[in-house]
DNA sequence: CAGTGGTCTAGACCACCGA
DNA sequence: CGGTGGTCTAGACCACTGG
């Protein structure tokens, strides 16, 4: 076939993949239990429930312990949404980025933005504004507010050559984040730097950095609606 | 501590990720091998390789068979993005889910269409137009596409108390799905049908199911941007 | 070549569930 | 109680990588 030898553990997902897809288990359904699925194929009971464990981690399946192994009720449709460093991301796909600072700055911390990094109202807080070019052309605006002691050589970086995230990344390792994707209109400023109308919608991901017992940063990611999109793909 | 017994494996991960998130290991640095992870703890190399692979499939380390393991090069700040049934997901917040029905027909493919579904033009599709509303607020346009081959019996269906989509799950089985998030402006009747102006801007998600050999359906899912977003947690 | 991870076995003990 | 999955061991053979 394709792979003459296919891993007992592969042959096994497939097997009960297989009895999924095709009907034959519906949602709901009870799996052969890994002693059955051992004599089945003729092998360890380590191996089959390897097997299994991974379908659950993927969520095709729910196992309870005492009682036994059942089809997930949705099968989720889901996948690794992954935010990603827009550098990277525009040289993946073979484009030129350039970057414009528009904004460098120490700002005091309003109540928003205290609460969100943790730190009190009027605090001193790092403020960078940047738009991002592929190829020349605008494709998102990254606002953000950094905290000063967690990347306090912020303000002095040259970040036409190195992007925030990746300071922030060599500055203190991610142990956390959170993020929220929304339309939203452009502000007036932002339209102007993204040389869109202020009628146009916008992707707007907020994203919230974690690093050990202090926030690290929050970003406001605008990304033009007709430029950009997120896409994903979701295989049994 | 938390756990008096956590299992060894997880004392392995919760070693090697300490080992990251305190910055011991920089991204690019080589995790130690199993073996000798094997002698630190004085477990079997099943139980070190269990730990490790788990973190690789975290996304947290690469591995290389011969070379050794590697911290990743970027922690990937993702999630699971899950595209959820949104009759699941409103009762899920305790609220009322109700729907309308605007339109339920059969309609010929167009080129796009076509192309989606794998149907050849002017083949004849079901068409479905319904509002989701939370506690009688609009918040989800469903502009549905179906295969009949697939579903024969789905304009026969009471949308009022089946949601298309869990029609769909129980006539055939998904095994792929594809969807893109974007932002955009809804079309006057978008708007009309879920009360705002043409103006605001919305989320929209566009996702293509796959059952077997047939695309079983292509949905347009509209969402007020003032009203809804996506949101999301990562956690080393 | 020695070291790495990928896979596999044939046992084992345990915690849990349902009858 | 018997059956389930959760974990673990002490070996083993293999494919691959690097020097």
């Amino acid at each position: 076939m394709s792979t003459p030898q296919l891993p007992a553990y592969e042959q096994v997902k497939a097997f009960v993949k297989g009895q999924i897809t095709s009907g034959a288990l519906q949602a709901g359904d009870t799996v052969p239990s890994e002693a059955a699925l051992q004599q089945q194929f003729g092998v360890s009971r380590m191996t089959v429930n390897r097997a299994v464990k991974e379908l659950a981690t993927e969520g095709l399946v729910t196992r309870q312990r005492g009682s036994g192994t059942v089809v997930a009720q949705w099968h989720r449709i889901s996948s690794m949404l992954a935010v990603r460093d827009i550098h990277e991301e525009v040289l993946e796909r073979g484009h030129a980025h350039t970057s414009r600072v528009l904004r460098l700055e120490t700002v005091a911390a309003d109540a928003a933005l205290a609460q969100a990094l943790g730190v009190p109202v009027g605090a001193p807080l790092f403020h960078s504004v940047m738009v991002h070019l592929e190829n020349g052309v605008a494709i998102q605006i990254e606002d953000r507010h950094v905290n000063p002691a967690v990347a306090p050589g912020y303000l002095a970086q040259d970040f036409q050559t190195t992007t925030p995230t990746q300071y922030l990344f060599a500055c203190a390792p991610l142990t956390e984040a959170r993020y929220s994707i929304e339309a939203a209109l452009p502000s007036a400023a932002e339209a102007k730097s993204l040389d869109i109308g202020r009628s146009a919608p916008c992707l707007v991901i907020t994203r919230c950095t974690v690093s050990g017992a202090h926030v690290a940063s929050q970003a406001r990611l605008v990304y033009p609606g007709a430029r950009y999109s997120l896409s994903g793909n979701f295989q049994l």
